[in-house]
DNA sequence: AATGAATGAGTATTCATTCAT
DNA sequence: GATGAATGAATACTCATTCAT
């Protein structure tokens, strides 16, 4: 069966992780693949479908992480295993954080399809779900689920996104720790108990 | 006199704002400017000086924004105003904000030169020195300060890039209160007073 | 079938002959084929290749034009077929003796490829051939035949490119006499007897 | 007075050294010489009468080198140091050789001007004139002076361009010493004196 | 299901030259 | 005598895509 159609997918990733959004063209996936750029026409509709596709492709591995965190026992820990699949996912698979995180905003135009948008979206709503359990088993304080996430999915998303544009001069080690030195301070805050 | 120095750097913005990065090519630009293309290059040596440019306009105005905070009182109140002209500087000219946070990680290769480079992380470095003196003065706890500031900074980029990727469904002043309701859970952190 | 690819390779041998080496040019190639520019690019991976391309086809003629010479029967006639044909070859085929002997000059840099390059040495090997056994068979003095197949070489390749860059008054037939004047000078010597 | 027509004349000169034909660049030159390029227009109607003039220079310089063989005593020590000072010019000034011999043939359509082209055919009628009175003083046979002018040329023509094209392996004295064989052989013949 | 040929629009950049000052 | 601004044509090359086979 359509063998071809999963290599053109990996390869298209590849070239991605190698060279960034331009490196996927058609004439290089077909090179790398042996196979006449054309051939690749068979399977995706156009290049749009195809990077469409590998930005499916990352989603999907996302939730891969994210998903064995449900296992855990406590809403408390669920969230922490959550984090820490999700910091995982950034580190290990970076390039696949960018293809989801970076590359819609530089796409331009149309935007995403409604049903990706859809599934991308769904990460953002897992997050939802354990905070929302986290206040109801009082881990966290009552507040407005939806914002609260929203501020720890954005202290997380900025720690990132700052670390993989390379803005900051840590290691990987070294920046896991600040991930997780930071995460506390924003459960238990800043200011000085006055 | 080189009116058409600034016009073409104006104009180059606007068309990464519309079209991403590779929407600044020199062929739309002198279009868009009823100039020949290569006009440009009377102006700036090549494409890479123009970008270049562009960033470094950026990263003035970012500066014009920030530094009247200096001018308060109080530590607390050189921080706070310091995080409202950052708001503001994002919201109004989210074009620069962009090309200052999202371009450069798009270059490749090199990176920036040098200079700009500095100048960019002059930016950071004053939000270091505002956190600093909050722990002196005693609105922050005592804490190294890069690491907070490192947390602040990641936290109101995250929410910002969020918001600027469209990825939120808030309006404007919707952001504004969920930008400084977020803040101040960080102030104060998540968890539950035990 | 790729009846294109031959079309190429004469018709930028054709240009080259109008307008020099730069005449070469992808459009112009193209345009005079009734072709897009990029057309070419199917059947040639860049402009070098092209190029380099036409000169082995030239290579390849005048290697067509030598070898006949070897069927003659003794030395002196093969020596002697050889030049005929070197001659005839530089004014049938003038323009593939201007894009062997002149245009890798003016490539720069690299120069040729290897097999290239040792394609074209060939031809001054097989006047080393002829010297050597000229001497052996006694219708040559003794002498080192590297040396004098240079001397005889350059005579010849002398002659061809100050006809060839008309700097010379002659007409076609006036030339092939004083080419064998010449070279009958070259084998008498222009000294009196003592 | 034009102190700047000469230093472009120079500087273009040196371009042709460093980069051949094509690094005559009108904005290379103002570059070069810390000039606007549109201020080389003041003192060459345009390239080509650059060009021409760098060739003109050139043609000079090669009048230089030979007119001294004038001042020796016999026909005989008159051609040999003219000779000598055409081997001497090839190599010491060997660009200026090329721009004489070579670039012309590069420049297409036109040719030289009228002038140019009188002042370059000059140089072969004091090779003629020498081989003239070489008949008469008895040192070479009787010929056609113009004919044996025309060997000699070609022959020493065709060394230097081969070795100057470095299609030959030799090294700036082994090639003297076999210019000066080969010239030897040309004297004296090839053949064996049966 | 895949190929080879070809296209047309697009890319950055270089160059000689003109013109107003 | 010289400059700065600008032009228009040219260059090699890349890319996504279509079409006939």
């Amino acid at each position: 069966m359509s063998d071809l159609r999963e290599r053109i997918l990996e390869c298209a990733l590849d070239l991605y992780l190698e060279h960034g959004l331009k490196g996927i063209s058609m004439r290089h996936v077909g090179d790398k693949l042996r196979v006449s750029a054309t051939a690749i026409y068979r399977h995706y509709r156009n290049k749009e479908d195809l990077v469409h596709n590998v930005i499916g492709e990352a989603v999907k591995v996302f939730g891969g992480y994210l998903f064995p965190a449900l296992s855990a026992k406590t809403p408390e820990e669920r969230y922490l295993k959550g984090c820490e699949a999700y910091l995982d996912f950034a580190l290990e698979k970076s390039k696949y954080y960018d293809v989801i995180f970076i590359v819609p905003s530089q796409l331009g135009k149309e935007g995403l399809p409604e049903e990706l948008h859809r599934q991308s979206m769904a990460t953002f709503q897992f997050l939802v779900d354990r905070v929302q359990e986290c206040m109801e088993s009082g881990f966290f304080q009552k507040d407005d689920a939806f914002s609260v996430a929203m501020t720890i999915w954005a202290h997380g998303h900025g720690l990132v996104s700052i670390y993989l544009a390379k803005k900051s001069p840590l290691d990987e080690s070294g920046f896991r720790k600040l991930f997780w030195e930071s995460h506390q301070r924003l459960l238990h805050g800043l200011r000085s108990p006055a």
